[in-house]
RNA sequence: GGCGCCAUAGCCAAGUGGUAAGGCAAAGCUCUGCAAAAGCUUUACCCCCAGUUCGAAUCUGGGUGGCGCCUCCA
């Protein structure tokens, strides 16, 4: 089985083949940090971040690069409302991505920015000056489409019937409409960098393909984005590298569709944009990449109250039968002294061999939810099929709890069929001791001592306290069980 | 005008030639001091029309409805 991905270039699925072996180079063009993200930003924070995640669970080693745009029109526009300085204002949001990709989980991203790469990019712009790719007009630099044969070969646009497009704004500097700056000159009092063309600031394209060849080569494996990004901006990515490089950008490249609002793509003008720090404030941000990764990423999302609803209680669905395991693995392993779990690596092939005719049941089951995750994940990385193949194992798990008698081992196959898959989707809840456990702890002990003397007035008593304070108790035969809401 | 995408149960969503996965919600049952969790059972002929085929949700053509890009936008 071999991984295939949808090529918007190719407009196919193709079997991925990285550059070098065992090694994958990704790029995702990353938020311009003039705001906070919206949850519609959220996709491809999320879905790429599962993509890195899948690939390196595959065995790759990956080298994942999301820029910051932290100079551009929208930046100097915001500044000079608020009269903060760009580089202060891109500064804050630029903690506030940080810190809402990371409470995503989806943080493992580097992060390079175009302020800490202008002189890359002016040597960049100097390159396809030189080469006859660019020229300067009156302090700006434009990228000569016109020069590039191949322009409009993502997007799958013909020059020719652009023209008509129409709405393309007149400019005189201009040799053809569709030439692009690469470097802008600055208006007075604008943030600005000197350059072999006069103070200015770097084009919103140019940025990428700078980055790109500095944080990861010539040419990329993996180059993804929002669908909005195929044209112009990754279009003209790639016209610039290869101009000056004589290679293509990228291999392979991915976008994913939107998340709309009541069928509307999400945008500021609307008013429609939903923050990921409003909704994280009553949504488990688990239930949130549940609704991204429960589509396909080529497929739009529509987003409601609804959505999260049912985030919410699928993703309980799935982390009441893990932890339920390992309630039940925590006791047996508790009445045997001197206990060593088996090494990830030896339950690993337990599972690979689980497809054995004296395996047991749940063995087996465990083992097809894992080919089948991984075969669905294989397949242009089908998220909605990889956790159904989750489901599968907690519906076997949940089966195997059922008995009164169960193995050790084959509980820690379970919980590693578990962590694999969720070292990919993410959505676990992350387990966080809290101060006040041990006293949660005392109020359980106290109930079962008011059942055993059957207080049963008592007993609820203290559930309903503790039902209050948003934790649920489980009694079962092995044990209470317990957890937050 | 050009280039694309989508239409599957109450909701979400896979499947893309062999007779409809999964989740949520709902109902019933089992278990249970109470409760929860869980298990079992029940719920679709795939927007419409025509065609290709032994056979189509799946391919082709035509409709209808919705969306995106072509301009800053994930």
């Amino acid at each position: 089985m071999t991984l295939s991905i949808y090529n918007t270039l190719t407009r196919t699925k193709e079997e991925f083949r990285p550059i070098e072996p065992g090694k994958v180079r990704m790029y995702v063009c990353g938020p311009t940090v003039y705001d906070y993200i919206h949850i519609g930003n959220s996709r491809p924070v999320i879905f790429f971040d599962a993509v890195r995640r899948y690939l390196e669970f595959s065995g790759y080693d990956v080298k994942y690069v999301v820029n910051f745009t932290d100079v551009d029109d929208k930046l100097i526009k915001r500044s000079e409302e608020r009269g903060i300085p760009v580089p202060e204002l891109a500064s804050t949001y630029i903690q506030a991505f940080l810190k809402d990709s990371e409470a995503l989980r989806a943080d493992k991203a580097l992060h390079p920015r175009v302020t800490e790469n202008i002189e890359e990019i002016i040597a960049f712009i100097a390159g396809l000056v030189e080469n006859g790719s660019a020229y300067e007009s009156g302090g700006d630099v434009f990228f000569r489409t016109k020069a590039y044969p191949k322009y409009g070969q993502i997007s799958h646009k013909n020059l020719d019937e652009l023209q008509h497009g129409i709405r393309i704004e007149v400019d005189e500097r201009k040799e053809s409409p569709h030439d692009f700056v690469l470097w802008k000159k600055a208006k007075p009092g604008e943030i600005r960098w000197p350059s072999p063309w006069g103070d200015g600031r770097p084009g919103w394209h140019i940025e990428c393909s700078a980055m790109a060849a500095k944080y990861l080569g010539e040419t990329i494996d993996i180059h993804g984005g929002g669908e909005d990004l195929e044209f112009p901006h990754h279009e003209c990515e790639a016209a610039q590298s290869e101009a000056l490089t004589g290679k293509p950008l990228a291999r392979y490249w991915m976008h994913n569709r939107y998340l709309n609002i009541a069928g509307e793509k999400m945008s500021k003008s609307l008013g429609n944009g939903l923050s990921v720090r409003a909704i994280l404030q009553s949504a488990k941000p688990e239930a949130i990449r549940y609704v991204i990764l429960s589509t396909h990423y080529r497929n739009p999302i529509n987003f409601n109250d609804e959505s999260l609803k049912q985030g919410e209680a699928g993703v309980e669905r799935l982390n009441n039968s893990f932890t339920n395991l390992i309630h039940r693995l925590q006791i047996l392993t508790e009445e045997k002294s001197g206990w060593k779990p088996d090494s990830d690596e030896a339950l690993d092939a337990l599972i690979a061999d689980g497809n054995r005719d004296d395996a047991e049941e749940s063995v087996r089951e465990a083992s097809r939810a894992l080919n089948d995750f991984v075969a669905r994940m294989d397949d242009d990385f089908n998220t909605p099929d990889a956790i159904t193949a989750m489901f599968d194992l907690a519906a076997a798990t949940n089966k195997y709890l059922l008995a009164e008698q169960a193995s050790v081992q084959v509980l820690q196959i379970l919980r590693r069929g578990f962590e694999r898959m969720d070292s990919v989707l993410g959505l676990l809840y992350s387990a966080e001791p809290s101060a006040e456990d041990a006293e949660i702890e005392q109020l359980i002990e106290d109930r079962q001592e008011a059942r055993r003397t059957r207080n049963f007035g008592r007993a609820d008593e203290i559930r309903n306290e503790l039902t209050e304070r948003g934790i649920i108790l489980e009694d079962t035969p092995q044990g209470i069980r317990w957890r937050r809401k």
